[in-house]
DNA sequence: ATATAAACTATTGTTAACAATTTCTGTCAA
DNA sequence: TTGACAGAAATTGTTAACAATAGTTTATAT
């Protein structure tokens, strides 16, 4: 199995949409991207270069290429002869993000406290209400998916493009970590600070919106329980959703 | 021509050295990353695949991953079709670069300051005794390597193996910027900064180093000019016809 | 002489076959 | 049963040929 043939046996929803060309690294990436966000990817999951090919209905060398870009990203690991495997963040490197992230968004905050565009102001509203949601639906995936993109969208408020992916790279290493190491209870960012930040920034109190995410981060990290080793070999499958 | 005869026609630098197996493309990427630090790398400059496969005797293979690689820290700017060429930052990405810079390392200065380990404490002393003797043998391309490096390794001092790698990425983008906005008198870091930030740290004066750090980094920006447009600048030139 | 279009060259993108390596499976012996 | 070993299967790494696109030159007509 698992051959060149696209030939859809039925079950698997071949390249299913209409005439569009086909998957870029760029889109093939992205989806990666969002299973680590939403935690469907766990780390030390492979990732089969074949499986992914007829998932996506895209050549090899696509495949290769996404890998190799989530590779230097840090969110996939790869070893010489044995394939991709979702990056599995040890403690060390879960202070390191932690740190590096400590360091830049406080700042950050305080930056954009001092003055917002509407238009991101809004969009950071908008998401708001779109957590709010979710967790009233208790909608998990989304919750933790949501989580997550806030600091995303927080970072593009400032308009850097550059920190904007600094940001989302060790927003999605995040997510990993706190797949391996936190409780269930704590999958999720805690549940009002997002909307207290907002408020903070949206009154322009650079102090409090810096202190607000610092204290923010250090709850994340706080909940993280390194003493318990988690295995994480999980399948890949249909985890991408092909729906 | 350009096959695959790697035949080299004499002149060419051979296939890096002797008889080591073959360049990863690790290799080729800093290779490529030092090239641009020295910035003997400029700007637009067309980083061809047949070209860079007979300078390092790879297959295609590894310069496309390279490229790849490259094009993923935003050091190459791949253009469909079109080839690889050295990313050419313009004022705004100059811009988020230096403000993600000022984010960065004034704060992480002052945490160095707060202890360092005395191996990364003897490594940073070496490389302003490095940077000293550059600057008396008046060794332009060293200096301006070790300028930037200089950075990389004061985040290194740090420990932290994430931020030291988005530092890196980030002086490397700096070199590209400085090499097209910085006037040819302020190629390189103010001669006597780093040493006194280093006199900061060692004393274990947090406040000092931060300031020092951002105070640092604002000369640098202070001696770019945006107003004329420089050479290698786009492909406006060839739009008008100049030839 | 200039501008346009066609033919050609050079370069990049893609695919498929092949090679090398790892992993699995089954057999045999202790 | 366990362990080691050999062969088979599956997976990744590499190369070379082919396709498609961009860039350049040549030819041609105005």
């Amino acid at each position: 199995m698992g051959n060149k043939i696209n030939a859809s046996s039925g079950t698997k929803a071949e390249k299913v949409s209409k005439f569009e060309s086909e998957a870029s690294e760029q889109d093939i990436v992205d989806r990666i991207y969002t299973a680590v966000m939403e935690r469907r990817l766990s780390p030390n999951t492979k990732l089969s270069e074949t499986k992914l090919c007829d998932s996506f209905g895209v050549g090899r060398m696509r495949v290769r290429r996404a890998l190799l870009i989530l590779a230097s990203q840090g969110i996939v690991n790869l070893q010489s002869n044995r394939g991709a495997y979702v990056s599995c963040p040890d403690q060390s490197e879960a202070n390191d993000v932690f740190e590096a992230r400590m360091h830049i968004e406080p700042s950050l905050a305080a930056q954009i406290a001092k003055g917002i565009d509407p238009k991101n102001l809004k969009t950071l509203k908008d998401h708001i209400a779109l957590e709010d949601n979710a967790r009233a639906q208790k909608d998990r995936t989304s919750i933790i998916r949501l989580s997550g993109e806030f600091h995303v969208k927080l970072a593009a408020a400032s308009g850097n493009m550059v920190l904007r992916r600094v940001i989302r790279e060790l927003v999605t290493r995040t997510s990993l970590i706190v797949g391996l190491f936190g409780s269930p209870q704590n999958a999720s960012c805690p549940d009002n600070e997002h909307a207290d930040i907002m408020k903070a920034i949206e009154s322009g109190n650079e102090e409090l919106a810096e202190r607000l995410l610092r204290s923010h981060l250090e709850h994340i990290q706080n909940g993280l329980d390194f003493s318990m080793t988690r295995p994480g070999q999980m399948d890949l499958k249909q985890i991408l959703g092909l729906g």
